[in-house]
Parts: structure tokens; sequence; C-alpha cells
RNA sequence: GGCGCGAUGGCAGAGUGGUCAUGCAGCGGACUGCAACUCCGCGUACGCCGGUUCGAUUCCGACUCGCGCCUCCA
């Protein structure tokens, strides 16, 4: 089965080649650490982990950076305010993100890299396009000058001149060449920085990836991805970086993916809307499965509206999953003999169409109700369970699922009692009765079914 | 101004040159003492106007509307 993906570069689908057949390179843009992360910011974790799961499935050793951008001047910002030093801030907000991750069953990368670990190889790659004539000192600056790389450009698919035309900023006197971007600037009063060929300073916002992906990869990466808002300048840059950084023509990264923006009931995450969900309020009321299944209902390349309607469908849909498994409690699940030829995981290989894919979930989810065959049922949930382990899902036992955020003033001891007491009211055809302990029980966050078996119960929220 | 994206049934959201998405919600039915769960069935969906074609939601062109990026925002 191959896998072929949008790339932003060549603008069309292409198939998948790593460039080592068995060992698959990825970086995706992280977060930086200044405050709790918002929902538009686990989009691409979550998307580009689901991929990573995928990539797993078909390749020995998949090596997946995603970084932590500890040096910026927002973080800088923040310490100063509190007035503590800017690893205060970070760290915590490191721990903020693992944590908010976790929840998302966000599986760890290879390889989590920080800014402030790799000045070194920051500072090494600076010199370098130095001596390769694609960048420069000015008062304490040093700056990447854009018109000596031949392409720039072509990652976001526009030129200089038409920039320049819509551009209104005014030029920092110390740049050669208004397109000009920094790699290096100084701190003075106080801002921390780190010594340099250049003088104290601290790097620009572009040049750690570079810096990461040649410290840990080498030259050239399979995939990298981010938010589409990355594409320019960030990518672009970062490729300019990349490819001249090196003597000779390089390629810097084969594969560029781009997730889609999210949007909060309709409107644009901005602060001066105010309407900015970060993925910790979420969390308080929702289940991170939840989330992320609200996350994956649309395709990555998308703009996905984040709506209340989302979240309450994302419940609904997860609840079926959770259903079916439970009615198949008793069934020892098929393993497949090659998981990648699952329906979820051939669907995710056309350019990680998770739609398609949370469809296939609910027509094996369906098949799984109606089968009645043993041997089918098995193969039907090893398949299920496959999918959904490729998506992220099933972290619960299906009752725990159903139980979560439910009334707890019952225990299970005194559902049963009632239980008891209803069994017997039906069997005395006191149905008044009966249905009335119903009632109480559902009032309580208790559902339940009557089956051949007897009567089966579960909490509910 | 430059570059790009989108418009699908009440909602969400795939996909395709010609019988089918899928889920949620709704309606009818089966099951049930009644429910719940599950199952079966139902709704003349593809922005507008042309063109190509035996046939277009799907390809091509124009139009309308909406959206994104164009200096540190995923």
């Amino acid at each position: 089965m191959p896998i072929r993906f949008h790339n932003t570069l060549t603008r069309q689908k292409e198939l998948f080649t790593p460039m080592n057949p068995d060992q698959v390179t990825m970086y995706v843009c992280g977060p930086t650490v200044y405050n709790r992360v918002h929902i538009g910011n686990a989009r691409p974790a979550v998307v580009f982990d689901t991929l990573f799961r995928l990539l797993k499935l078909h390749y020995n050793e998949v090596i997946y950076a995603r970084n932590i951008t500890d040096i910026d001047d927002k973080i800088n910002k923040a310490a100063a305010d509190q007035g503590v030093p800017i690893s205060v801030i970070s760290e915590k907000f490191t721990q903020a993100y693992q944590e908010d991750m976790d929840a998302l069953h966000v599986l760890e990368p290879s390889i989590q890299p920080k800014a402030t670990e790799h000045v070194d190889d920051i500072i090494r790659i600076i010199t370098a396009l130095i001596d390769n004539g694609h960048a420069y000192e000015s008062e304490g600056h040093v700056l990447f000058n854009v018109p000596s790389m031949e392409g720039y450009g072509t990652l976001s698919n526009r030129n200089i001149d038409d920039m320049l035309a819509g551009a209104r900023v005014e030029i920092a006197d110390y740049k050669k060449d208004p397109m000009d971007f920094v790699l290096w600037k100084p701190s003075t009063g106080g801002l921390p920085g780190w010594e340099s060929p250049w003088g104290f300073g601290r790097p620009g916002w572009h040049i750690e990836c570079t810096a990461m992906i040649n410290k840990h990869f080498g030259p050239t990466i399979d995939i990298h991805a981010g938010g589409n808002d990355l594409v320019f300048p960030h990518h672009e840059n970062e490729r300019a970086q990349g490819m001249c950084s090196h003597d000779g023509p390089t390629d810097y990264v084969h594969y560029w993916l781009h997730n889609g923006m999210i949007n909060i009931n309709g409107e644009k995450m901005s602060k001066s809307l105010n309407n900015f969900i970060t993925v910790k309020e979420l969390l308080d009321q929702f289940p991170g499965e939840q989330l992320r299944y609200a996350l994956l209902s649309g395709h990555y390349r998308s703009v996905l509206n984040f709506s209340d309607e989302l979240i309450v469908q994302s419940k609904s849909g997860l609840n079926r999953f959770y259903t079916a498994l439970k009615d198949t409690a008793d069934v020892e699940a098929t393993p497949l003999d090659d998981p990648r030829t699952g329906v979820v995981a051939q669907t995710l290989a056309d350019d990680l169409n998770t739609p398609e894919a949370l469809a296939a979930m609910h027509g094996l989810a369906g098949q799984l109700f109606k089968a009645t065959d043993n041997v089918e049922r098995a193969r039907l949930k090893g398949e299920f369970l496959a999918g959904g382990a490729l998506l992220g899902f099933f972290h619960h036992q299906p009752n725990a699922w159903f139980a979560i955020g439910a009334d707890m003033t019952l225990s299970d001891a005194d559902i049963e009692q009632k239980l008891t007491e209803r069994t017997q009211a039906k069997k005395d055809k006191n149905f008044a009765l009966s249905d009335s302990i119903r009632q109480e029980l559902l009032d309580l966050g208790v559902e339940i079914q009557d089956t051949r078996a007897g009567t089966e119960w579960h909490r509910s929220s």
C-alpha cells in the first residue's frame, strides 16, 4: 500500500518515497513555550502524531523530532514581567505542553530538541552561511541575504518583487536588501543572550529549526510539517538557510506538509476577539479522546471549525465505537496479518484522510454489530482495534469511557441492589415500579439495557 | 495589489464522469411490557451561468460569495 501526500513544495499529491527505504526522518514545528497552548497548536501535534503512527506501520524506523522553542522574545517578555529567568517560564510551559499532549494521547516524539541546547549548532550554521556568502554581519546583527539565493520563494510560491510591492514595512537600515532576515541579533539591556563571534546576542526565529535538523538528521530530511501559517516566512527561510549552508546544492526537505487553521465557532482565533481556547480549558471539560476525534474529523489541510456542535458530535461518534467494543467484549480479536492492509491504514495512506478513516471505523463498527459468526467478529474486532490504535483511540475500557464525568452518587453495590429490585418488580409485572427505578437510576447517571442475558448497565454523563 | 484555498442534504464531512459516502440530528418500522442498545427503511445534497460529453456535483471557462498568507501566528 503506497503512501501519498500533498506536498506544499510541488502543490500536488505525490507518492511518498523516503531517502532510506528502512528509515523515515520527520520534523514538526513544536510550541514556543511562553503560555499554555491553544487548540490550534494541538492540531499539528495530533494530526502528525497520526502520521507518525502510520509511518511506523510502514517503516522499520521513524525518527520524529518535534522541537521546543525556548528562545523567543515572548518568553523574554514573560520572564521580565514576572522577574524570573527565562528558564522558569520555558520549563513551566514545556511541562504543561507535555501534559496537554499526553492527555490528547499524542505519542512522545523520538526527539524533542530545545533551542537553548543548540546555540552552538546555530552559531556553526550561521558561520557557514557567512562563509558561503549567503549571510553578512551588520551592526551586531547577522542577516541572511535573500537575493544571494536562487529560487527563494519556491516553497511559498511567491516572488520577491510581488512581496515588496505589497509591503508597507519600514526597512531596517542595517539590511542590505529589504527581504533579508535576521539570523542573529544583539541582546542589550539585560536581555538573555549567548556569546557569539558577533557579540552577545540571541538567534533569530527561523535558524533554530535548521540547526536542529542539521544536528540530528543531517542536511536533508524526508518530511517537515507544521501549520500553514508557517509556510511564509518561517519555512521559506528555514529552507533557504538549510539549502545554503552546505557546499553545493542541497535539498533540505523532500515533503512539506501543512495543516489548516482552526476557527472557534466560525471565527478565527484572535486576541482581540478574546476567543483563544487553550487545550487545558477543553481538557477540563472533555476527555482528550473526544477532542482528538474532533481534531481528526476534518481533513488536515482544511480549515476546521472547532464548534460546540463538533465537540458534541465527536462524543456521539466515540460512544458508537465504544458500544461496539462493549458488545464484543467477549470476543478475542484476531490481529491483522499485515496492519498496513487495514481499511483505516489504507485511507490514511491517501494523504492522511482522517474523515475517511473515521467513516471506515464506523463501517467496521456497523459490521461488528451485525456479525454473528465468531470468527468474523474476531477478525472485525482485530481490524477495528488496529484502526483505533492508528487514530489514537481506545485508551479506556468501554464502561470506564461511558462513566467519564458521570454522577458517582451510587456505588456499584447500590446499583446492583436497585436492579435486583427492578428485576423483581418486572417479574411481578409491577411496571410502574420497575420504570420508576429505571428513571431514578437514569437521573443518577446510570443507563440500563435489558438483554437476553439479563440487565446490563453503565454509568453515563 | 500578489499568491493560494474553499462553496456538498438540518449539522459535520469525504468522494466520484454514469446504482452507495459516513456520522450526528429527524421521521417511519423491527426488537422490548414500555424503554434503552442494536437493526431495517426514509429524505429529489452537490453556490451561479456557460462549455466539453450520450451523460457533470465531479473536467474547462466566467461570475458571486467566503477565507488564508504576504515580517516571529500552529
